[in-house]
RNA sequence: GCUCUCGUAGCUCAGUGGAUUAGAGCGCUUGCUUGCGGAGCAAUAGGUCGCAGGUUCGAGUCCUGCCGAGAGCACCA
């Protein structure tokens, strides 16, 4: 927000040295860390000690060098326009900005920025984000929410941070496993259709359980299951089949509980206002991936060894000339010659770059499959496409249960849709209690938004190359480093924005702020933390990182949190420094609601 | 065997573009509502940052080795 006083000292630092025959090093500037006032500082020891390295003979501790410097700097300065003064201390030059205009100067940028502040400057390239890649016809559970919510944000981040952005989808809805939720269906339950669109979901799932328990090989099997087994087992194989060749009645079946899954994929995304911009399908790319690998194999970066029995693969060590094992060797299609995985990911990503011309791609796929993205981002780069230096896969570990992993061919999973529903309950249990006030038609509503603000923020606090014990009653926590704890800072400050009307004044139209009075530190704080959310937007997107946002959001609320309880707004005496305070609340108000909506969580107004 | 990730407070985790003081939450102890909403605030206790070396003026952060945990490694996705 003050690249131009930067700027302006950084020049003349760099005048001063070299006038003087300084190795000035990198200037990296940071806030100072004692609260009080507003500024930047940076230290002279690398400089210093370039100096010691040039200089034989003299035999100055670092230190004292690197504090001689920044005092001469310091001298060099002279006054500053905006910066009210400057000091050398232990190696290090701090400059300090005049106090009332820095805080003008930021609650007013926020104010005429509004939902915009922080947003960064149109950027060059396009970013396209996949996520939400769950299996047809197996419910939604607790790990395709961590997925979906990592990648929606992360999306909204790298968007608000100024890409072109696109969010693509990827169902798979191929191989055995989707055959055999369709075999099973045919074979016991044809005709049959639950009511609703989750129930209907959900009940794919069970005829799964069920299909795998018929097929699984028992441990004392009579002649008889063994026979009835086996038999199971051939019809399935045959429906794979005359699904692979194009059956009509098979292919219908499939279309239509195909249809029935994704409508429940649908609702569910709708549910974390996620909207999705385009669906790849796994189905729609495995005819176009067989085309890939005869250009790979002509191209000479494939080796086909079918005339020999093998598959075909890619030597991706050694292509790339390595001579430790690191990509290793990988099969691009079957010696039967059906696709594979990284077969269909070849092919995806040729359709990405080419028709939808992104610079960069982002995987969010489960940390496990590092390896298998890492070989497909190697056979890209081989292939020619510069995009794949690029390509990013954004890895989150697995989510399991007390009991252990979860499985969905078990049926032992946690289903989003069971906890958002226990989330609403148990939100609204506290809101019988805590908010009387609050009309019980509204209730429902706002319990939602605070039950999913819980869990939303519950996925996005750790890092995501952590594994998560999903722990309902630690998802489902209201207090302390939790979304309603950052919900509860934006219900308070517009609560006393409210209160501030119904008294007669109109925070948004209070004119300039003058902060022109002895500030509190709490309002030095938290001035300080709404100054650095642009900062922290760019950050985030650079780095792929939500948690960097999530930690922010946290701490700008634990800031507004101290403040509110140790400044009474309304009760400020000095007509101007309440109105430079109500601005204050009001920016603070607008800086969370920017910060939450990057995070895919609701601000209500009440809770 | 090779590759990747990770060892920070009793528990769950931040901090790893080097930098002035290692931080949160939960749990423990204690205060705070005649004040804008107590889903909150304030205070106290709790850490040889896995171990050992190395680089440096300076290492939780970088390098090497070791110990420990997890994951992956050609016709699954």
């Amino acid at each position: 927000m003050f690249q131009k006083e930067q700027q302006f000292i950084e020049e003349k630092i760099k005048t001063f040295c070299k006038a003087n025959n300084i190795a000035l090093a990198e200037l990296k500037w940071q806030p100072i860390p004692f609260a009080g006032e507003w500024g930047f500082a940076t230290s002279f020891f690398q400089t210093a000690a370039n100096e010691a390295k040039l200089s034989k003979g003299n035999k100055v501790p670092v230190p004292q060098k690197a504090q001689e410097i920044a005092e001469q700097v310091k001298g060099q300065l002279g006054s500053v326009e905006g910066i009210s003064h400057i000091e050398a201390v232990k190696g290090y030059l701090n400059i300090y900005f005049k106090t009332s205009d820095y805080a003008r100067r930021v609650v007013d940028e926020v104010l005429s920025n509004g939902a915009n502040f922080g947003r960064g400057a149109k950027k060059s390239e396009t970013v396209m984000v996949e996520y939400a890649q769950p299996n047809v016809m197996h419910s939604f559970h607790i790990g395709h929410a961590r997925n979906t919510i990592l990648g929606e944000v992360l999306a909204r981040l790298v968007e608000f941070a100024g890409f072109e952005t696109i969010r693509a989808s990827y169902p798979g809805d191929l191989g055995l496993g989707v055959i055999t939720i369709v075999w099973a269906y045919d074979k016991f339950y044809k005709g049959q259709e639950p009511i609703g669109v989750h129930e209907r979901g959900q009940w794919l799932l069970k005829l799964y359980v069920e299909a795998t328990s018929l097929l699984e090989k028992k441990d004392n099997e009579s002649p008889n299951e063994t026979a009835q087994r086996e038999a199971y087992e051939a019809e399935r194989r045959e429906m794979y089949r005359k699904w692979d060749v194009g059956d009509p009645y098979v292919r219908d079946l499939w279309k239509t509980l195909r249809e029935w899954s994704l409508e429940e994929l649908r609702e569910v995304l709708r549910m974390l206002d996620v909207k999705m911009d385009v669906w790849f399908y796994e189905s729609d790319v495995d005819e176009p991936s067989k085309v890939i690998v005869d250009e790979l194999i002509a191209r000479g970066i494939a080796d086909d060894e079918r005339p020999q029995g093998g598959a075909v693969i890619v030597k991706i060590d050694e292509k790339l000339g390595l001579t430790k094992e690191k990509y290793r060797t990988n099969v691009i299609l079957r010696s039967d010659g059906t696709t594979l995985y990284l077969t269909k990911d070849l092919a995806l990503a040729k359709v990405k770059f080419e028709q939808y011309h992104v610079d960069r791609s982002i995987y969010v796929v489960d940390v496990r499959q590092s390896l298998h993205l890492q070989q497909a981002f190697a056979i890209l780069k081989l292939w020619g496409f510069p995009q794949a230096e690029k390509c990013y896969h954004l890895g989150y570990g697995f989510v399991s249960l007390p009991e252990g992993a979860m499985s969905a061919r078990r049926g032992r999973v946690v289903l989003f849709k069971d906890v958002a529903d226990e989330a609403v309950k148990r939100v609204l249990s506290v809101e019988a209690e805590k908010s009387a006030d609050i009309p019980a038609e509204e209730r429902e509503a706002i319990a939602y938004q605070i039950g999913m603000g819980a869990l939303t923020y519950s996925m996005l606090s750790v890092d995501n190359n952590k594994d998560i014990v999903f722990d309902i009653n630690e998802a489902l926590s209201f207090d302390g480093r939790t979304g309603p704890y950052i919900q509860n800072a934006y219900v308070r400050a517009n609560s006393i924005l409210k209160k501030s009307k119904v008294e007669g004044q109109k925070s948004d139209n209070l004119g300039p702020s003058t902060f022109d009075y002895e500030l509190t530190k709490h309002e030095i704080e938290l001035i300080e933390l709404v100054s650095q959310f642009p900062m922290k937007v760019q950050q985030a997107a650079e780095e792929y990182r939500p948690l960097v946002m999530a930690s922010y959001a946290y701490d700008l609320a634990n800031t507004f949190h101290s403040f509110y309880h140790a400044v009474n707004v309304l009760q400020t005496e000095e007509e101007t420094t309440k109105n430079a305070r109500l601005r204050l609340v009001a920016a603070s108000k607008q800086v969370i609601a920017n910060a939450l909506r990057l995070l895919d969580i609701q601000a209500p107004d009440v809770m």
